[in-house]
DNA sequence: CTCAAAACATAACAATTGTCATATTTTAAT
DNA sequence: ATTAAAATATGACAATTGTTATGTTTTGAG
């Protein structure tokens, strides 16, 4: 559905709202080992959403990523609109160009509320409220938070 | 979504639901003409259909793909199934391999109604209950039947 | 002011998916 | 029997996506 690169990307910019902010910025090193991604591409990602002002970054020593009570406010459609852009979701789940609540394919019906609620829920919700319920209700975004529950 | 392979393989399977039988085969051509999709990628994707049995074929003259009364109690599942496995319904939004009811990603919640009602839906339906239903609320599986409808 | 740690930029490579081309096999019609 | 129309099989090519590698720029620390 999202591609591996989207994937990566939602899960970095949730660790970044978890463990950093404007006076602890964290190397991309150590943000591919948690997570557990490829590190270089991982690096390409944070630098696409860089430039869309989706997470903030300094250079240089003591350098890394973070995000700003601003990136914070940001949604996971914008990180899925930076990363996938929104053709998979806009468009019809059969592929035809014409399909639409007056010309329905097959699976119209069937598809649409679905794709509807997710993007309210997408778009609608802010990067530091999933944040709140990850720490509050102990969501999993790396195969260490998993373990580190079992503990 | 579903990779353009599984969308042309749906599509030209209600497509023969609709306009083949036992008596009446289609060749690949008309049907690609139909649906206006690439012919010899769909030659492939038909061929992979037969091997396992969701459309029936006779090669030589007057020959072609057509559907039985057993082929149209198949499902939209079965075609996926068949054309891009089960992965992408599987597995976790977000790519993790840990995620479950008990270990949910952020998304979790979110996600895992849709893609069961979803899953529910194409597992449940048989193509002859599609076909019924396109045919008798006028769906669109082309841009053809889109252009029909408004005559 | 030099050095090293980090982001940033670019491009090479690999794997998957989508597309096209060519040849072979089957079979009905003549 | 021969022929031609169809499916079937195989492989080549292109485009996209995922991944890795290499080099450049910025900047804090000594």
């Amino acid at each position: 559905m999202l591609s591996n690169a989207c994937q990566y990307a939602i899960r970095s910019i949730l660790y970044l709202s978890i463990h950093s902010n404007e006076t602890k910025k964290i190397g991309v090193k150590v943000i591919a080992d948690e997570l557990e991604t490829p590190q270089p591409f991982l690096a390409k990602l944070l630098q696409q959403l860089a430039k869309k002002k989706l997470v903030s970054s300094i250079k240089g020593p003591h350098g890394g990523f973070y995000l700003t009570k601003k990136n914070n406010e940001n949604s996971l459609w914008d990180i899925v609109t930076c990363i996938d852009g929104t053709d998979k979701f806009d468009n019809c789940f059969l592929g035809l160009a014409t399909c639409d609540d007056k010309n329905p394919c097959p699976v119209h019906f069937i598809v649409v509320p679905f794709k509807q609620k997710l993007l309210n829920d997408f778009r609608d919700k802010t990067i530091a409220q999933f944040t709140k319920e990850i720490t509050l209700s102990g969501r999993v975004i790396s195969l260490k938070d998993f373990n580190a529950l079992k503990d």
